[in-house]
DNA sequence: AACGGGATTAACCAAATGGTTAGTTTAGTA
DNA sequence: TACTAAACTAACCATTTGGTTAATCCCGTT
């Protein structure tokens, strides 16, 4: 991989991708010193500790992800032409960090809500208020007969689910399929218009 | 928590429970040593060594699970039964072991190729058989004019995705949705009738 | 050339970790 | 009761782990 930046880019780096396969318990900071090509003092001189190094990169994670699909989920556009988007811009997202979720969700599983506290309410992402807007908006479109009467949030809830999960699923997939790397991208690929295009069937009125 | 069986039983359910929530890394014989109520030594002198005490919870969790699941992949219901089925398999089964699902993905990841081989292969769970029998199914439906022509396996993952994933969100709903437990259960029960039916609609020829 | 501060290293440290062992207790049996 | 094998314990061990430190290197400034 890339040699040619400053140490405290290369830890980092090395940091984020040992961080996503292993978990924090999982990673070992001389493996990241390694993949870093830097001497281990060199991390806790850089990022004190463990912790904050693993801190770092979640935050990183963080200020990447939220805005990127908030900023679909709170926009203006109507319900049809938003799911496309948000759909896509999961696919996106994943196709390039794949170990994310699975990350995230072991972040969640250890500290749920300290989790919240520091990292989302704390930090100023549009988190809540583009999450309730999308509800929000299907209750508008539901009073106008568009589509189907129904609780919003388990509409959200297949969306994100039929989004992220598959990524989740891909060792799996890959093995009981039988499908190779490209397979693979192309079936994910299909899902970018196969989803949104379930959704919608499934919520005519 | 139960103190009455044997010192092998209670040592089995410890494990279990702090592997579940902590994955193999995270997990320490001393604690689950103590959970069980029972000296160090103990856990190798029943199950030798750390990964030995690991693969049998891990066996122990896919032979209860994959035939309760597969049971009904693999019956001679009609789609919509099944889908009903399924989907109630799941539910029942996710809110008795919530951290099932994030456990087996953590082993898939460190993994995926040698778990196949040894934990499903290896083994014989009625597992690819059941999946193709669902797939022809739906691929003969559909030939029948009775749902859409479309690639089952689309269906498949988004069956599994929206029956699984939820339970992965649960601490990202809690907080985001403000639920308390009740109203989480209350929720994920509501879905085992909105999925299918969901399901159901999107897939109407 | 001498200075000085940040960057870097090798060596080190205490605690924790998985695992072992020698010895003791317990319970069934001849 | 004496014997034995399994169950159990405390103490121990080697290695690994996150973290520290003292010394050195590097490089721009005076």
């Amino acid at each position: 991989m890339s040699e040619v930046e400053n140490p405290e880019q290369r830890i980092l780096q090395a940091a984020k991708q040992i961080f996503y396969e292993k978990g924090f318990a999982g990673a070992r900071m001389q493996e990241i010193s390694e993949a870093a090509q830097v001497n281990k003092a060199m991390l806790h001189y850089y990022f004190r500790s463990k912790q904050q190094l693993f801190d770092r990169i979640l935050k990183e994670a963080l200020d990447l992800v939220i805005p990127r699909l908030m900023k679909h989920m709170g926009s203006d556009d109507p319900l049809e032409e938003k799911v496309k988007k948000i759909v896509a811009a999961y696919t996106e997202l994943l196709t390039e960090l794949p170990h994310l979720p699975l990350f995230i969700l072991h972040v969640l599983q250890t500290d749920a809500h300290d989790f919240f506290q520091r990292m989302i309410l704390g930090s100023n992402y549009e988190f809540q208020p583009a999450l309730m807007k999308f509800l929000m908006q299907y209750q508008q479109e539901a009073a106008a007969g568009k589509v189907k009467s129904m609780d919003p949030r388990h509409i959200l809830i297949n969306l994100v689910s039929m989004s992220v999960f598959p990524f989740m699923m891909k060792s799996f997939l890959v093995e009981i399929l039988g499908l190779s790397e490209n397979d693979f991208e192309e079936f994910v690929g299909q899902r970018r218009d196969i989803v949104p295009q379930f959704l919608m069937d499934g919520l005519r009125p």
